[in-house]
RNA sequence: GCCACCUUAGCUCAGAUGGUAGAGCAAUUGAUUCGUAAUCAAUAGGUCGCCGGUUCGAUUCCGGCAGGUGGCUCCA
């Protein structure tokens, strides 16, 4: 018999005879390691435990354990679904089913709508299919084959997926009487699928294409034992509890009415009050950065929107209003009034660059379907500013909104995601522009030495762009920061300055958030901090507790000499027990709960309670405000 | 906009196979003056999202609309 020999992860060699797979090296090396395999990786590429191998490959055995185990299992137990759903409906037609960051999902045509017993039904039914441990096979068929084999089971989205395939051969893998189009790798039997739960059921259209068939899609989550799926379900609940709606209501901030209209924020005394610290200290950082505040119209005449451009791309989102028979259009975006002022005068290479802030609000009409509590509304206000600059002062501009856009978030204490977006097929402007520019933006992500993903031909038709993420509890992703460069606008409005020769020239425009919509980043914001707002942000930062009535003059004074010294607080005097008033704070998440009964009257002090149970000492109030300033300073 | 589901008191939720509804918390009033997550009692509170239809009768069944939830699509 001849010998092949394979290279191990830590470059150990390993002799196997011809023809071993890979969880015949799992055997040879040692008996728990072939138990807990689950696939290989084969010279960088994922295979299944009965794949054959080769002299000199280099291979490693993936197991439960490993990073990319989770993907594996997720796959193999979307597959497993899709077998439970055509033994239970046969009539329905299988499409794609792939892996998730959250779970999987598989999308299915069916003649009628899965309901959620259904979805009960069809976890039984996997349960059952995996604990009948049916061997997972992988068989590779010419494309003729492929074709063929699916019309005859009639799955005529497959027939059209493996029609578009730009290969000569595709696998199959089959469990039992169900076969399914796939690359792999799976698990190597349907009952190493132990943890998982089928989650929601929703609508999708076929290949993502709003004019194509609507299907079922059903999602579900996976893992490698109940323990680790058990968890997944907690950090969900957790989530619940975190949900911006929930609290936002709980802790009286703002709400919605469908009297208003949908997409409408109505924001109460304490959010209007987190909104207008979180303005308070844009304001002020935006000024040390060296912009200018501005400040446009809401309305603005619809020829004006027309000469950008919004009328004929974005009139389906915009709102207008008419009157004495002129029609005004109400802002979407900020960007024309900073234009106006720019225009406003001749302008001097060494004006710029020109930094315009404007904390702006707009209104979208955005679909009925997409609105979504604080993260998704009607009307919001951006914290806009418009850089007017010359091309070779791009780079510089970028990398300081890049650096603040890292100052701010890491105040905030986000963690973020960056993508730079690159031009699209549909697009205007020269190479030039868009070349120098997106070496801006690229040079800037590289600089600021943080990972980022480039999203080939996803910049909007202007320009490019670097977009920022933040995610909500749930994991979900919602765009904060943006940057975009901008050559349609300069040109339209014909905006020009003077070169040092004396030329006309054309400026560059980079339009730039950085929380991006106020609305939003708060929603971000109490699910980040679970409504536990620091102290800096605190709507109420601190809550006056009497004991009894008796303290009621004393504790009045120490209220008014905080409210005096600009702390932000509130009092609750009321004939309740001491108990009754700390847990009702404590709900409220007011940061400290400052209790006067006989003993402070008595020593003309004040003795705070953090919210998180701990007691400060008994102070005067000049020293619990001196507290207070530092603690707010330090962002904490 | 599309698919599915949901809408009952301020909030969280029960409920009747069609005969106009209940709990807890909150609110109000009274008693209690009690030092770190719920004092006790009483009272009040709802055209059962809105508009149509079927029916002797609709909160319940059907249709439309509005609002919401989870997705899809979109996101200049």
């Amino acid at each position: 018999m001849k010998e092949i020999a394979v290279t191990l992860p830590d470059n150990s060699r390993k002799s196997l005879e011809e023809g071993a797979t890979v969880l015949d090296l799992a055997r040879a090396i040692g008996a728990g390691l072939a138990r807990n395999a689950i696939a290989g990786t084969v010279n960088g590429e994922q295979v299944d435990l009965s794949a054959p191998l080769h002299d000199g490959d280099v291979v490693a055995i993936i197991t439960e354990k490993s990073p990319e185990s989770l993907e594996i299992i997720r796959h193999t137990t979307s597959h497993l679904m899709a077998q439970a759903v055509k033994s239970l409906f046969p009539d329905a037609k299988v499409t794609i089913g792939p892996a998730i960051e959250s779970g999987f999902y598989y999308d299915f045509d069916v003649e009628n709508p899965f309901s959620p017993d259904d979805l009960e039904k069809i976890e039984a039914k996997m349960r059952e299919l995996a604990k009948a441990a049916l061997p997972i096979t992988r068989e590779v068929l010419t494309k003729q084959e492929a074709i063929q084999l699916f019309k005859d089971m009639g799955e005529s989205y497959k027939v059209e997926l493996i029609e578009d395939l730009d290969a000569d051969t595709v696998s199959l893998y089959r469990q039992g009487d169900f076969a399914d189009l796939c690359r792999g790798p799976h698990l190597p039997a349907t009952s190493f699928c132990k943890a998982f739960k089928l989650t929601s059921i929703a609508g999708a259209y076929w290949r993502g294409d709003e004019k194509r068939k609507m299907l079922q899609r059903i999602y579900g989550t996976a893992f490698a034992d109940k323990k680790a799926l058990d968890e997944y379900i907690a950090r969900l609940e957790e989530a619940k509890r975190r949900d911006h709606r929930k609290i936002g209501r709980e802790l009286d901030l703002f709400s919605f009415s469908d009297e208003v209209g949908a997409g409408l924020v109505i924001w109460h005394p304490k959010g209007a009050m987190l909104r207008t610290i979180l303005e308070d200290f844009e304001r002020r950082e935006h000024l040390k950065r060296g912009y200018d505040i501005v400040l446009g119209p809401q309305i603005l005449k619809k020829e004006l929107w027309q000469r950008s451009g919004h009328y004929e791309n974005y009139r389906e989102n915009m709102y207008f209003t008419e009157v004495d028979e002129q029609s005004y259009g109400i802002k979407p975006m900020n960007c024309l009034s900073h234009m106006m002022i720019y225009k406003s005068q001749l302008r001097s290479y060494r004006d710029l660059p020109l930094r315009y802030f404007e904390l702006g609000t707009v209104h979208r009409h955005e679909r009925a379907g997409v609105l979504h509590g604080l993260l998704r509304v009607r009307g919001f206000t951006q914290d806009d500013a418009h850089i007017l600059c010359m091309p070779e002062q791009l780079d510089a501009e970028i990398k300081g909104v890049l650096s603040f856009v890292s100052d701010v978030m890491g105040i905030f204490g986000f963690d973020y995601e960056m993508e730079l977006s690159t031009r699209p097929e549909k697009s205007i402007g020269s190479d030039e522009d868009w070349e120098r520019a997106t070496k801006a933006l690229q040079a800037a992500l590289e600089d600021s030495g943080r990972p980022f993903e480039i999203n080939e031909g996803d910049g909007a038709f202007y320009g490019p762009k670097i977009d920022i993420k933040l995610r909500d509890a749930l994991d979900r992703k919602w765009q904060c920061a943006t940057i975009q460069c901008d050559f349609t606008l300069p040109e339209r409005f014909d905006l020009t300055y003077v070169a040092a020769d004396g030329e006309r020239k054309r400026p560059v425009m980079v339009h730039r958030v950085i929380l991006g919509a106020i609305e939003r980043f708060i929603g971000v914001l109490i699910e980040h901090f679970a409504g536990n707002f620091p102290l800096w942000l605190a709507p109420v930062q601190g809550l006056v507790l009497t004991v009894t009535d008796n303290q009621i003059p004393y504790a009045q004074k120490v209220f008014s000499e905080l409210r005096q010294a600009g702390i932000r607080v509130q009092h609750d005097f009321r004939n309740e027990k001491l108990g009754f008033k700390i847990r009702e704070a404590q709900l409220q998440k007011v940061p400290y709960m400052l209790v006067i009964g006989d003993k402070e009257v008595e020593t003309e002090t004040v003795t705070p309670r953090y919210r998180d149970g701990s007691n400060l000492p008994a102070m005067k109030v000049t020293e619990l405000v001196d507290f207070i300033e530092k603690e707010v300073k330090r962002f904490k």
